[in-house]
DNA sequence: CGGTGAGTTCCATATAATGAAACTCGTTTT
DNA sequence: AAAACGAGTTTCATTATATGGAACTCACCG
């Protein structure tokens, strides 16, 4: 058969479920989630009422919404303490931060998009989760530029297959030969930026950060600092290109003996 | 039958395995996995597999070892936003944090546990996920048992009987009956103390935070002002009562149309 | 060189998911 | 007020899926 079989039986379609939900943004009813659902309203139904009681969605009986549920919460806790790279990470980050007076983002590649693990903000105040978690677009990031320029080329291709390519400013990547020679161009240079090419007005400067913290590790994560053009051009930005590049070393060092997430 | 049936199916088993995961807090091999679950091993190396490849899990194959999945944090970020009173909180904690100079914790109730989604640390810098995310016994802590204390006498009952009731401090609740009273009290004073219940030299002042802001809302969430006994006495945190209280009402008022997570 | 144990695959069987249809209940239409 | 409607829920025979005992692979160990 020339299906590609990707549903991974009923946990799969659970997923499913759950992305759909997430993807709302808000709470939702039964209804919608059947019309844009290829399950038979049964299947949904005793899917949802499953996952309800699980505490991975949670019912309003009077709305007749379901929402994400709070255990999420509590296992992404678990998750983002071992799995990602932000509690190693943290005193470097902190450090850069310290330094530069800028915003430092640390990220790692989640199916094709940049997942924020953890972020300095300069100024504001603290945002938790509101910042964790977060997800961006590969091809217009700087740190996802930096991070997919490193991938094995395999593993890079698949990821350029899956980007989206909408343009977001008039400087925005929006073919993948571009990109890809782009990402070449990386390869070379050993730093990305993004040239106000997902925000105008915001430039970053981003690094791999490679296992082992030497050339020829595998890329595991990504650091950036980011600022805007009315704070820095983009040559004052890659002045700190020395502190960024540290950091990114001391990182991958660090987590040397670190587990690659898919 | 006698048998509870509390499984849920495959997703329900699918759900133990990420709990089982988590609760190690780090990589676990598969034998250990199997050593602790009732399932077979065939079956479990296959749910393994099919977690991993939803990104649940993620898999080192140098190590042989299973940890979460970044998925995971993807999840709980939109979970965070549209389940949690976190975002509808925030001005009030925020200010609340800026008059008091104290740690401020926001939290809602899940499984018997006190999962705490927001805080605001008086001095030190920001800890993201590190914070929210976690979870804290509901019976010596001062948020959950004033969260507890006006729960619906069935839920209230329910979640006394799933407390651990293990001795902290000298001061620590260590029985059903004692908390009963204890949140007997609470309903009717209206806030709750820590008195060095769960860590010597910490205390709190928490309280519930009902919908609508109004007495007779559903409890929704909690939040509470942590000192040590080094900074302030007993006597001076009840001092803040006036403050905890209109931030309570303020936020209960503003989620007014939230739904409840079970 | 044979043994041991972790991890993986096989396959007949049992179990759990499926989905068409019927039902309930609250709301809108006539 | 009755009828029609639509969202949500339940039923049950059928089917697809998960199951798990056992056999296999492979690396390491004695």
């Amino acid at each position: 058969m020339a299906k590609p079989e990707r549903s991974d039986g009923t946990v799969g379609k659970a997923l499913e479920i759950l992305d759909a939900v997430a993807s709302k943004g808000r709470p939702v009813r039964f209804s919608e989630l059947l019309a844009e659902s290829p399950l038979p309203k049964a299947t949904l139904y005793r899917l949802l009422q499953t996952l309800t009681n699980q505490g991975l969605l949670a019912y309003d009986a009077e709305l007749h919404t379901y929402t994400l549920g709070l255990r999420l919460v509590r296992l992404a806790h678990q998750a983002w303490k071992q799995s990602s790279l932000a509690p190693i990470a943290r005193p470097h980050i902190d450090r850069l931060a310290a330094r530069t007076g800028e915003t430092i983002h640390l990220a790692q590649m989640d199916q094709g998009q940049v997942l924020y693990v953890d972020k300095r903000n300069a100024a504001q105040p603290i945002e938790m989760f509101a910042q964790a978690g977060k997800v961006g677009p590969g091809y217009c990031t700087g740190i996802g530029k930096a991070i997919m320029a490193f991938l094995e080329p395999a593993a890079r291709e698949a990821a350029i297959a899956r980007q989206a390519f909408l343009r977001h400013t008039p400087n925005t990547i929006t073919d993948p030969q571009t990109l890809a020679a782009e990402l070449e161009r990386i390869r070379a240079e050993g730093v990305a930026f993004d040239r106000e090419e997902h925000e105008p007005g915001i430039i970053c400067i981003a690094s791999p950060i490679l296992s082992g913290g030497a050339p020829g590790g595998r890329v595991i994560g990504g650091v950036s600092i980011t600022t805007s053009t009315a704070r820095r051009s983009l040559e004052e930005l890659a002045a700190l290109r020395p502190d960024l590049e540290e950091t990114a070393r001391a990182i991958g060092a660090d987590a040397a003996h670190w587990q690659f997430p898919a």
